[in-house]
DNA sequence: AAGCTAATCCCTCGATGCCA
DNA sequence: TGGCATCGAGGGATTAGCTT
């Protein structure tokens, strides 16, 4: 997915910062965001959530996740509804979108959670914590939220579809992990997301990190060292029963080549962990079934995760 | 004549307006 | 809520013009 994020000046965003500049009070937000949560029902308060978790969605990615019942044509106008209406209350905020890619080029839209947003799912709800401005981050972050939240509804389609069990999907920072490093140092590893799928009889744990083509080819490889070091730690083993696998999900071959031979570097016993796939075929391969998958994955079988 | 570049056309797809 | 038509925008394909 390629995708550029442009904040349009008529759109919410600017009109939020206005409204953050307009001496609203935490006491005043509040009120509004607990009237608010309570005149737009469930449906959108979803919506939101969604939006929570993975900060920014496409309409497009709204309507698969919320709006699966009817025709195709009018899950797309419920959802466009939808998503205006929230912008209308100031619960998101909209940017323009370009699309990338092959005959791709239409214009569409993304959307994430307004502070106001925030305040309303924080009203009763467990989403606790600093709040997060979506507006701010530069497009690769942007890019890369849309990039893990596509992950996300694909998996949830297979769902549905009947072919995988989404047991957990946790993203950032909820999939991140601390341990301690050789040196007594607190070191924190961040992948994108931590997924549980059953497959059939067989329950999957994977550690995903999906990758742009910016990052160094040696700061992948810090990654994968970062990932060695917690797995010899044994925490993960201890709390789950095993080590999840770590899926790299990267935009094409030629990058799924150098990421390749940069795991190929490291310690025979440690690559075992890692399995790099295109990302357009990520979720089908969660979701086979683990043979399958090891015969997918070059041979390697994931040390105990699959 | 061959190769390169810029301009133009066409296609695709999401957003939106209007109406039932 | 749903259907239909239209608009807007970008990228690929094609073509015309220029340079070597």
């Amino acid at each position: 997915m390629v995708v550029r994020l442009l904040c349009r000046s008529s759109g919410s965003a600017n009109d939020c910062l206005s409204a953050r500049s307009c001496a609203m009070t935490d006491r005043q937000e509040r009120g509004r965001a607990a009237r608010l949560r309570e005149q737009v029902g469930a449906l959108p308060l979803a919506v939101l959530g969604s939006l929570h978790s993975f900060r920014l969605l496409t309409t497009a990615q709204v309507q698969r996740l919320h709006l699966v019942e009817g025709p195709h044509q009018s899950r797309i106008r419920r959802a466009q509804y939808l998503l205006k209406r929230l912008q209308t209350l100031g619960l998101v905020v909209r940017f323009s979108r370009v699309i990338g890619g092959v005959r791709a080029g239409s214009s569409g839209f993304v959307y994430g959670l307004s502070a106001l947003g925030q305040a309303a799912l924080e009203v009763g709800g467990p989403t606790g914590g600093r709040r997060r401005r979506v507006w701010e981050t530069k497009p690769y972050f942007q890019d890369h939220m849309l990039a893990v939240a596509e992950l996300y509804v694909r998996l949830r389609e297979l769902e549905q579809q009947g072919q995988v069990d989404l047991v957990a999907f946790d993203g950032e920072p909820a999939c991140w992990r601390h341990f301690t490093g050789s040196g007594g140092e607190l070191i924190v590893l961040k992948p994108d997301a931590y997924v549980r799928l059953g497959v059939q009889q067989f329950e999957r744990h994977v550690f995903v990190e999906v990758d742009l083509a910016t990052e160094s080819v040696p700061t992948i490889e810090r990654k994968c060292l970062r990932f060695i070091a917690y797995w010899n730690t044994g925490v993960e083993q201890q709390r789950t029963g095993v080590f999840p696998m770590v899926v790299w999900l990267v935009p094409d071959e030629h990058r799924l080549t150098n990421i390749q031979r940069a795991i190929g570097k490291l310690a025979l016993k440690g690559a075992e962990l890692f399995t790099v796939a295109l990302a357009r075929d990520g979720p089908g391969l969660l979701a086979t079934p683990p043979e399958e998958a090891v015969e997918q994955a070059n041979g390697r079988a994931p040390p105990d995760g699959g």
